[in-house]
DNA sequence: GTCTATAGCGCGATAGAC
DNA sequence: GTCTATCGCGCTATAGAC
């Protein structure tokens, strides 16, 4: 038997771990949170992730993984700039919507506990913000060589913008708003770049 | 003796929970964080406020109130839009910078933390989002009908744009680039409303 | 109004049986 | 690999002396 398909634990802790860190953060969960969800026991969890550190640090670097795996294949798509950028802006809707508007970026909100986090963690995550904003500069940059965006300055600070808008956004259409309000801003933001 | 001036223990008791709470945020931080930084033990904070809810609702409530003062100071004054859009940034950079970087709007890092906060401090949260917003499409609409901005768009949207903006770039400057960075995104944005 | 002492609980983590 | 049991600590909050 190779793979123990679907069922793993390992990856069913991660699950649970990356949720509740979207909803309440890393100082607001623990591994009894978890053990309420996966139905395993607390101790347990000890067993594939030994510190809390280390499963934070894990969970982190799956979604950097997936997340830039995922921008990565807007960008190589043959999509004219703007529709690269509304497919890029969905993949912040998407995480609003399927978590019933409790969820936002992980690496927004481990942001904020940035003072509670070591430093392979902290590590992750500022690569995580420098390989977004470099992304969206190269989506940004082609477009307006292409005459289908618009605006003023270096392609890189919009970029750096645009990223610092969707997850500071994103953040507050929790608290109000919702996702109505965050496609409005959204939307606000592509008719400024001239998509 | 009506009021020991300066030496209110309350008051000191709110100055370092919200310097904590701007850095570390409420799940991150403890009496006893405070009671290190106050001279006092920490069962005594309990006299001044009985839990921590009631705590770090207060420290929210007195924010509120004095950045909402400081902003409509701004508003009152008759300075150009464009200056006045300037100011309300200022408001932000100078928390970026007096708290060595580490510190970040005390609304930017509860509305991280949403899922933790009891009803009155979220109803708190919500209406500073709402002030904000709504002071911000002010200053917008006045400098647009006078031809000191040019922007597209509703300025009640532009205004919530803005102000996630800045919540956006304050959280992830801590991480990455700190006041320079987000010195370059408010100068872009400025761009952007035509400032 | 501030103190010492402590209750009572949840936490992260470990030991050792199965 | 998962369990039960437990350690040791830090937390919020309370009791009662001063």
């Amino acid at each position: 038997m190779a793979v123990a398909m679907g069922t793993d634990t390992k990856t069913a802790i991660l699950d649970a771990a990356q949720a509740l860190l979207q909803t309440r953060g890393a100082n607001g969960i623990s591994y009894q949170h978890i053990s309420d969800t996966v139905k395993i026991r607390k101790a347990s969890i000890h067993y594939h992730f030994p510190t809390k550190h280390k499963l934070i640090e894990a969970v982190l670097r799956r979604y950097c993984v997936n997340f830039l795996g995922l921008v990565d294949a807007i960008i190589a798509s043959d999509d004219p700039a703007p529709v690269k950028l509304r497919k890029y802006i969905g993949l912040f809707d998407r995480t609003l919507r399927n978590g019933a508007g409790q969820k936002v970026c992980l690496c927004g909100m481990l942001g904020a506990e940035l003072a509670s986090l070591r430093s392979p963690t902290v590590t992750l995550l500022q690569r995580f913000y420098r390989e977004n904003a470099l992304r969206l500069e190269k989506i940004l940059e082609e477009g307006r060589k292409r005459g289908m965006l618009r605006f003023d300055g270096e392609a890189k600070t919009v970029g750096m913008l645009v990223f610092s808008l969707l997850e500071g956004a994103m953040l507050l259409a929790r608290a109000d708003g919702g996702v109505k309000r965050f496609r409005r801003l959204t939307s606000q933001l592509l008719r400024m770049v001239g998509a």
